[in-house]
DNA sequence: GTTAGTAGTTACCCAAAGGAAAGCGGTTAC
DNA sequence: GTAACCGCTTTCCTTTGGGTAACTACTAAC
């Protein structure tokens, strides 16, 4: 399989696909918490409570739910290691780092994003 | 403002902030369908049943939801021309594309993970 | 009058996402 | 013994997302 990628004019061509590879990678993406995991995984391997901290605002339901589904699917690992009282680590593999651009490109924007809701909410005080 | 992307070492440094972006991000990009309608329209302006029948399993009432969404957040406009009867045309905005290296990156992406879960379900064929 | 199409709205319902708080089994510190 | 920390799990709850189906107002065609 050879893919092309013209990156002068992204996406005007090949339009039905892109919009159906799209939808399935949001498919395992959904929610607030899997790509910033990943993320936060990504740059480094962490325990449970660095993590939560790190994130902030995420109940342990939720992370304990999310590091499941992430490992299920392939995104991390979670390492036991033997110490008194036992350790746990979460590292990610090889695979979430297939999501560096995305993220990249989705933290770049994200930045942006903030700026911009910044400068409408000084133009039109509140609602 | 100036935003220096290292592009040999994406997100190595500078974590914290990009885990801020990511979520901020989302915030506004949730869901199953606001990426995926944001990248048709982009694409090309459409009529509410041509985005329907495009985008293919999204029910009226969400799409209806959808569209104010992204109208409310400047993504699209909504045109109302005064034809008999009235025709609507969804468009998008300068401001959607700015979301383009997201979605050439998210789609990349989603078609090489469509691959992989492929390769994957043929080796452990069923649980 | 009936049917069909456009651009939705409304009502009803279910499932999943997500949050708060408490608990639990183990260990270490005091 | 008691308190605290780790890595969760459990319970209860609300919110959101999403689906189905019926219905509306308008127009045009038959």
């Amino acid at each position: 399989m050879k893919i092309t990628v013209d990156d002068t004019l992204p996406g005007i061509a090949e339009c039905a696909g892109s919009l159906k590879n799209v939808v399935d990678a949001l498919y395992v993406l959904n929610g607030k918490w899997k790509l910033p995991l990943i993320l936060s995984l990504v740059q480094s391997s962490k325990r449970f409570n660095e993590i939560q901290n790190e994130i902030g605002g995420i109940s342990s339901k939720i992370l304990a739910k999310e590091l499941k589904h992430l490992e299920l699917n392939d995104f991390i690992t979670r390492n036991v290691y033997p110490t008194t009282p036992v350790t746990i680590r979460y590292e990610a593999t090889d695979y979430s780092r297939t999501l560096q651009n995305v993220m990249r490109e989705l933290s770049a924007w994200g930045g942006q994003h903030r700026e911009k809701v910044k400068q409408s909410m000084r133009k039109q005080p509140q609602v």
